[in-house]
Order: C-alpha cells, then structure tokens, then sequence
DNA sequence: CACACAACCTGCGAGC
DNA sequence: TGCTCGCAGGTTGTGT
C-alpha cells in the first residue's frame, strides 16, 4: 500500500496503541524479507518503546538501546491486534506488547523489510542515503532546481530517486507532474526555475492531501476487519490511461519509464 | 558518473 | 473451470 502518505498515516494509527509499551516478544515467521530480518532485533525485547518515527517510508520505532526499522514495500501492511489472533497467510513479523496487543506485519510479496539499528547513530546503509523529506523546508524549489541541472532522466524519474527526495512513489508522482503542467518525460534538466516552484508545491500539497484523507479512517485502524481501508483518493491521471483528462477532456497516454507506468495528458502537460 | 533495466516475490484480473 | 500472461503502491544491484 504504501508511498509516503499511507507509511504516515500508518504511523498516526499504531502509535497511539504502541508508545510507552513494552515489547515481550517479537515473533518472526517468515525471516526472509527483502533482507534477513537480524537475529539482533531481539535487544528490543523487555524493552520500552520511546517514539514512533517516520523517515522517508520506514517506520522507527525506538527504544532505548537502538531502533526497529520497518518498511512496507509494495504490499505490506501493519496492524495493531490482539496478540491472540491466530495469524494468516504472509503475517510474517509480530512485536509483542505487555498490554496484551501485538503490531503484525503482513507482506505477500516480502519487498519489505525489518531491520535493527543498534544505538541511536545513523544507519550507514539505508537511512544514510535518503534524500530531504518532502514535506518539510529542506525540499524547496532553488533546491530541486539545482540538483537538476544538467540532468537528463526524465523529470518523472527525477522525482522518484530518493537521494534527490524521499517518499515520492509512482502515484503521486503521476498526480504531481499532472497539476503541474509538466510532462513525465521531460528532462529534469530542462526545467525552468518557475517549474521547480510549481512542482515542488505540487508535490508538498499531494502529499499532504493525501495524508490528511487517510486520517479521516484512522479510527478504523484497529477494528476487527482490520485493514486501514485507506480513502479513496481522487487521481487525475493515475491508473487512468485511455480515458479522458478531468480538465480537457484529451485522452490520457501511458508510457513506461524505469519499467513505471506513467500517465499524463499531452495536451495540459508540456 | 549517469542512466537503463533486471531482480526480488506473490496475487489478481483479463483473456483464452 | 482452469491455465497463462501481464501487471502491481519500492528499492537495490548490475551492466553499458
């Protein structure tokens, strides 16, 4: 499920039921994700969870002695349940709580991961690379317009790299260059300052929008059914190829990028 | 260095 | 009903 939207409300979701307490167990079924999961991860149990972080799409939860860093992938989801619950099909990970609640990670395509940062510096591997979090100031347009410079992958691709900015998956990317006019396959180079601002905006209120939906189900994330049900988004152009664009009424083509489908209107976007 | 593309893995819907 | 094919929200690693 996720690009950055769904990793946070995710994170709004667990932590309430999660923060402050302490893990007895942590169960793992399936070790083999897109890593081995490491036999390390046990320092976290008998220990107390201190914060419920995101960077990028990796969820941290963090205790004392270092911090559990969960990624979703492209098919993972997590869901706070009663320890109890008899577990299913590719629920591959369980964090044991003292109030009787387990957090359980279910992944069919095992594209996700679990892994331990002992202590509390930076991982060298995967957090170390990532790029500015989009929805803060570090990501602004003199920013994006620089970095581009003298690039020529598409601008799609571009905003998909994550040492360039994190948490820009293939939907919101798609939505993103459609509201700002701008062709997925145009160089990222060839951007013009003006672009930058459109789109780094662009990019900032997607994002947000998007979270702020999936917040109105917050309050379903535990029920017995489970599944965070995240709101339907309104997508101008993602999934859309074919069918006419929502502002003038051109048929929207698809091209693949990076083995990506990307969708855009020839008319609105240049 | 910059970029394209295959690979990791399972499930689902379309088409036959 | 059941098979095969193509595609899916991400990221890394290899090759040109």
């Amino acid at each position: 499920m996720p690009e950055l939207p769904e990793v946070e409300v995710c994170r709004l979701g667990i932590k309430p039921h999660i923060d402050g307490e302490r893990i007895t167990d942590i169960v793992v079924r399936q070790r083999q994700l897109r890593w081995p999961i490491p036999e390390q991860i046990s320092d976290a149990i008998d220990e107390v969870i201190v914060a419920v972080e995101r960077r990028s799409k990796y969820l941290i939860i963090k205790v004392a002695s270092g911090s559990i860093l969960i990624h979703l992938g492209m098919s993972g989801t997590i869901r706070v349940i009663d320890k109890a619950l008899v577990p299913v099909k590719h629920d591959h990970v369980d964090i044991v709580l003292g109030n009787g609640k387990a957090l359980r990670l279910n992944d069919p395509r095992r594209f996700g991961a679990v892994l331990w940062l002992a202590g509390d510096q930076d991982e060298q591997g995967v957090l170390a690379k990532l790029g500015p979090e989009p929805l803060t100031d570090d990501f602004h347009a003199d920013y994006l317009y620089k970095k581009s410079r003298n690039k020529a992958v598409p601008v799609k691709t571009f905003i998909m790299n994550n040492p360039v900015v994190v948490g820009v998956g293939n939907i919101y990317a798609n939505e993103s260059l459609f509201l700002s006019g701008i062709r997925p396959t145009k160089k990222a180079g060839k951007l013009t300052k003006k672009q930058c601002q459109v789109l780094t905006n662009n990019i900032k209120e997607v994002l947000a929008a998007a979270i702020k939906q999936g917040g109105t189900t917050l309050k379903d994330f535990t029920q017995a059914d489970g599944r965070p049900g995240y709101f339907k988004q309104s997508l101008y152009v993602y999934g859309r190829a074919g069918e006419p664009c929502l502002t003038c009424q051109t048929t929207l083509k698809e091209v693949r990028q990076s083995n990506r489908s990307s969708v855009y209107c020839p008319q609105c976007q240049k």
